[in-house]
DNA sequence: ACCTGAACACCGTTCAAGT
DNA sequence: ACCTGAACACCGTTCAAGT
């Protein structure tokens, strides 16, 4: 018996590893994971795992591509652009809340998959299909990319433990207060509970999002 | 003589401590920064920084608190909300790029400093000054963080080398096609130039800034 | 081809001890 | 009050050795 999987398991490849890791990331944290600890997942050593990836950072980087690789385009019924672009946005907004833990790399980590490049190269033939200029269409991808995660992320990290809306208003306050500072003057205590406060974002998000679109159309 | 500079420095503090933490991520960046090279930087043993930060996790949210006290809005000549509210865009893409390595921590630390708060404070004020109902002043405020923060950021990822635009061209294509995956099929290397392409952010940001506001105003 | 043990320098953190 | 030495468990990574 030389591991506790018992014998019989498959070897590993780096796509189990990468996919473990990023199942880890999800559960633990993104600070918890190390090549240790992610090989005892794997029910192999440390050193193992340096037969499939070259090295932490490049397990990191198989995540980001693990990561873009599993956005959910809803399917582009509507024969808008404004429609297809909104739809990019509200999927990179929910890649991230599928993987709260994970999505900080997205930003950190500079490196653009293919399934990246893929997703953007739909959206561009749509945008350009539509009548776009295409140096028009690119910055509309930039500017929603920017948008949708930027939103996301600050959200996120904003009220990190804030599951669902639907928690006690109390114990809602109480978190917001942990990320505020404790000797917070008064006069500045309503400004941080109306900013951080959890309030629909999901509303909030569509709302800024119809403006921008607007924002465009009057062009 | 019980340190390297001398005996006639002045004890530590939380500040220095803090602030030089940030200098050395600045210069060396953010992985680098450890307890150790911390405090042999302050020319002192790892455990003495203990005194003053209650662990590194801390000593980050000390690195955030100062970050958002740098934060520099040029001063508000116009009574235009509209541009009172992009100036705080400006301000916070500037910031970033002033500390592109300890950036990312403004969106993996769930802290809002009290710099912070402040900050939006004045904001909400001139807005609200400006006739706009509080509501909306909160939304408009939290989407421009939310872009100028994810606009940036990705932006810093997506070019990390890329310090100025005068840089050669072969060797910004070279730069690209590191982020780029090696095995890229060939129809989606147009698509990565064009996305991660240098360009002139700064026009790009301006750009979808106005638009954003645009959309704002008519309504 | 894949995995392991032993080993390395480095990490965060503690605690008792020094001044 | 502030700093240190010794010590701890835990990192990432290498390499020679096993199958």
């Amino acid at each position: 018996m030389s591991n506790g999987a018992g014998d019989f398991r498959s070897p590993l490849n780096r796509n189990v590893v990468v996919q473990t890791a990023l199942r880890y990331v999800d559960e633990h944290g993104l600070e918890a994971l190390s090549m240790h600890k992610l090989g005892a997942a794997l029910g192999v050593t440390a050193m193992s795992l340096y037969n499939h990836v070259d090295n932490k950072d490049a397990l990191l980087d198989g995540i980001v591509e693990e990561l873009w690789s599993r956005i959910e385009l809803a399917p582009n019924t509507h024969d808008d652009w404004r429609e297809t672009i909104a739809t990019l946005a509200r999927a990179l907004r929910d890649l991230v809340h599928r993987h709260p833990h994970a999505a900080t790399l997205l930003t950190s980590r500079p490196i653009v998959p293919t399934a990246a490049l893929r997703t953007f190269d739909a959206l561009l033939r749509t945008l350009r299909g539509a009548g776009l200029p295409e140096t028009r269409a690119i910055q509309l991808l930039r500017t929603m990319l920017a948008y949708a995660l930027g939103f996301a992320l600050t959200e996120l990290s904003w009220s990190n433990a804030g599951r669902d809306h639907e928690e006690k208003e109390l114990q809602r306050l109480r978190q917001i207060s942990n990320m505020l500072p404790p000797d917070l003057p008064d006069e500045l205590l309503e400004v941080g509970l109306k900013v951080c406060g959890a309030c629909d974002m999901t509303a909030a998000f569509e709302l800024s999002l119809q403006l921008m679109l607007r924002g465009l159309d009057v062009d």
